[in-house]
DNA sequence: TGTCTCGTGTCGGGTAGCTGG
DNA sequence: CCAGCTACCC
DNA sequence: GACACGAGACA
């Protein structure tokens, strides 16, 4: 139906590797005290401490230079440059022998698997290691049911993919 | 019974990687 | 080097 | 990711 998307609050574990929480559509729930930010259309990656993982569990291959100052706890992101720009994204990212063009990559986080606490505190976490490459994402309190759809078109008009809502509050569950 | 939700399966645009000629 | 097919991303 | 379907849940 609508172009929102609801993180499940429960969410999934994926078969092995990576343990990824998924999105829902969303249907009309109450959001207030929640947060909502833009959708961003990239790669996703987790970073289990040591390595970049996509989401089917297959190592992504980053130069030394980008996870260098990455932390030593896992961090859950998208792997993005700007809007409209999957295609090159995807290519880079993909490539086995990572290229200059990294530098184009930015990792940005809206999850820190196994912290303790609500999402604000969780995402508090990653500032000491935020710099060229990791960025978190700006997450944006919802005030009322209108305010999130200006946010939306918002986005929309500036070729964004959709925006994300979910509950502040809920704990990171390792199941 | 009709409607809505959710889980599963298939397909598609696009690129990387492997292999064989 | 290139075509064809598989594997992955969303 | 986009769709198409089918099994369940609910009124």
């Amino acid at each position: 139906m609508i172009r929102i998307l609801l993180l499940l609050i429960p969410f999934i574990l994926f078969a092995q590797k990576p343990k990824i929480l998924l999105l829902k559509v969303y249907k009309d729930q109450n959001i207030t005290g929640w947060v909502m930010s833009e959708k961003l259309d990239g790669i996703r990656a987790y970073w289990d401490g040591k390595h970049l993982i996509s989401r089917g569990g297959k190592i992504i291959h980053a130069p030394k230079w980008f996870t260098k100052d990455y932390p030593p706890f896992p961090i859950d992101g998208e792997l993005w440059s700007k809007r409209g720009d999957f295609e090159n994204v995807s290519s880079i990212v993909r490539d086995k022998t990572p290229s200059d063009k990294w530098r184009e990559i930015t990792h940005n986080i809206f999850e820190v698997p196994n912290a303790k606490g609500g999402l604000f505190k969780r995402l508090a976490k990653v500032k000491p290691y935020v710099g060229k490459y990791i960025k978190i994402i700006k997450q944006i309190p919802i005030k009322n049911k209108k305010q999130m759809q200006n946010f939306l078109h918002q986005v929309e008009s500036k070729g964004g993919e959709g925006i994300v809502v979910r509950d502040p509050k809920a704990p990171y569950i390792n199941k």
